[in-house]
DNA sequence: CTTGACCTTGGATCTTACTTCAAGGTTTAT
DNA sequence: ATAAACCTTGAAGTAAGATCCAAGGTCAAG
């Protein structure tokens, strides 16, 4: 059993991300000693692996929260059910990649057509495109 | 002179936007009517321009903030100092990329090693990755 | 028996860019 | 003259994921 400070040190995370975690419903302590310290089990280990697992494969926790229930209720769901959530999210991500990268093209295009020295921002070709309309 | 919402309606945006953007100083418009109503110029609409490329582009109404002090301020300013800030936010956004080019490959990875058909979520590869701690 | 490190709770705060609301005044068209 | 469509203000709400605070209880060491 770990204390709600132990538990957060072996993952490197706060003891107050595990509170927040308990009142947001993702991970909740198995138990309580006899003053009121949350308590973990190993089992709430595991779950807290999964979760920090998910969070870095860029899930939210909304999203960990339905991982979390086909993972709890696996032999009633299917590989199907799985996947779908990998896949809607990895769509997503793809698209916030293309906008990124659209925008790190606007960025680089008004970079490269300034030489950024000491002359004077009055002719400074950065500030001529943002006035116009051509990114 | 343009009213608050016709000006919107010329970008797109809501009047909301405008009166938001004119509470953090972004964009003030330079009349009001005898009854109060906001009045903007053709100078003020070249900014809202402005803003809204450089949104466009990427930045925060804080960096767009600094980009207009400069802009506004031009003859005292030095390409120097447009450049810097492009570039910085350049790097900022490569960075944003990266990281979701790694959790695209997390997920593509997660995706492939599951075919996602009915079978029971018992054996699902996807589940028993989040379980380790193989991301 | 006291110090310090830990724990409890609810609630406030942060960031970003808006959006929504309530209660009311103005303008325009019919 | 009245209804629709606009405008005003300040305040509160939203997402997301924490982080920080105050006021207080608990536990182990010396």
């Amino acid at each position: 059993m770990y204390k709600v400070g132990e538990l957060a040190a072996l993952f490197n995370i706060s003891a107050d991300t595990l509170r927040f975690y308990e009142k947001n419903g993702i991970l909740k302590a198995s138990d309580r000693s006899s003053s009121g310290y949350r308590l973990y089990t190993e089992a709430d280990k595991d779950r807290l692996d999964f979760i920090l697992n998910a969070k870095s494969a860029g899930f939210t926790l909304v999203e960990i929260s339905e991982l979390l229930v086909i993972e709890v209720n696996k032999d009633q769901r299917t590989c199907r059910d799985t996947k779908v959530l990998i896949d809607h999210k990895l769509s997503h991500v793809q698209e916030k990649i293309q906008e990124l990268q659209r925008i790190e093209k606007a960025l680089k295009s008004l970079s490269d057509s300034c030489v950024g020295d000491s002359t004077s921002a009055l002719y400074c070709t950065i500030l001529e495109s943002l006035e116009s309309k051509k990114i």
